[in-house]
DNA sequence: TGACAAGTCGTACATTTGTACGTATTAACT
DNA sequence: AGTTAATACGTACAAATGTACGACTTGTCA
């Protein structure tokens, strides 16, 4: 059984660890040239933010040559889990309804998306 | 046209101010008893984070005798989006689906609830 | 009319967060 | 072997965050 009691994770480091699950493994430079166009942080932050990930273990690094590459720690679904429902709590008090009925009134979520997604459920 | 540019809301800024949408007009004190009972901050905190609501803009509130009456200043839905928003981006490069199959997958949404969805669609 | 309870307001303070610089190190190329 | 380009590492630092105390104010009730 993993730890459960991970450090909560800030903004600015799930948007890193995002592009690290992305990349599946990845250098400084790698994530840092993954950030969208309109993102600017500098390689420098980057770094910051993935050395902290690894401190609170989310990540974990090898190195390779001069460079460290990064990679998940611990299972991205668990991560997942976890931030879902800490933001469902706080925004619509657990009842994950209003969000997904809010995402398909702003044009996020097609009928043809609903129609999938009833597809992936009913395979269960 | 209201203010776009609202000062970012911190997580425990978002649970109190659902709690204000909840209640719809609520005291401190009102506030604080409708707190989750696992959850543990005493009223001063609360307090703090109706000001600091206030301040971002997020709240106003009447004095009713002694006592501030909070409530929303600007519209919800406007809150949501942002939130929902940022956070699909942050942890889902901005692809809803994943989120609400996650949602799907965990339970959280039972084949009725996709009925009911597919509904709410449909009727726009 | 004086005490009390309820409430606000100013303030505090450790921690986390976002962002980054400069220096030391080292692989690699000339 | 010396230079260079890339990289890590220590450190910084202001702002935001989470949490709360204590002092002052005022409506209320005996």
């Amino acid at each position: 059984m993993p730890k459960k009691d991970l450090p909560a994770i800030s903004p600015a480091e799930t948007e890193i660890l995002r592009l690290v699950w992305q990349l599946g493994r990845a250098t400084v430079q790698q994530v840092t040239d993954a950030l969208p166009h309109n993102r600017h942080i500098t390689y420098a932050t980057v770094q910051t933010l993935l050395r902290r990930l690894e401190k609170k273990g989310y990540l974990k690094h090898q190195c390779k040559s001069r460079a460290h590459v990064f990679s998940a720690a611990i299972e991205k679904e668990a991560v997942i889990k976890r931030s879902v429902m800490d933001f469902v709590d706080r925004l619509f008090a657990g009842d994950p309804i209003p969000l997904v009925h809010h995402l398909a009134k702003h044009g996020r979520l097609s009928t043809k998306d609903i129609n999938r997604l009833k597809k992936l459920i009913d395979a269960d």
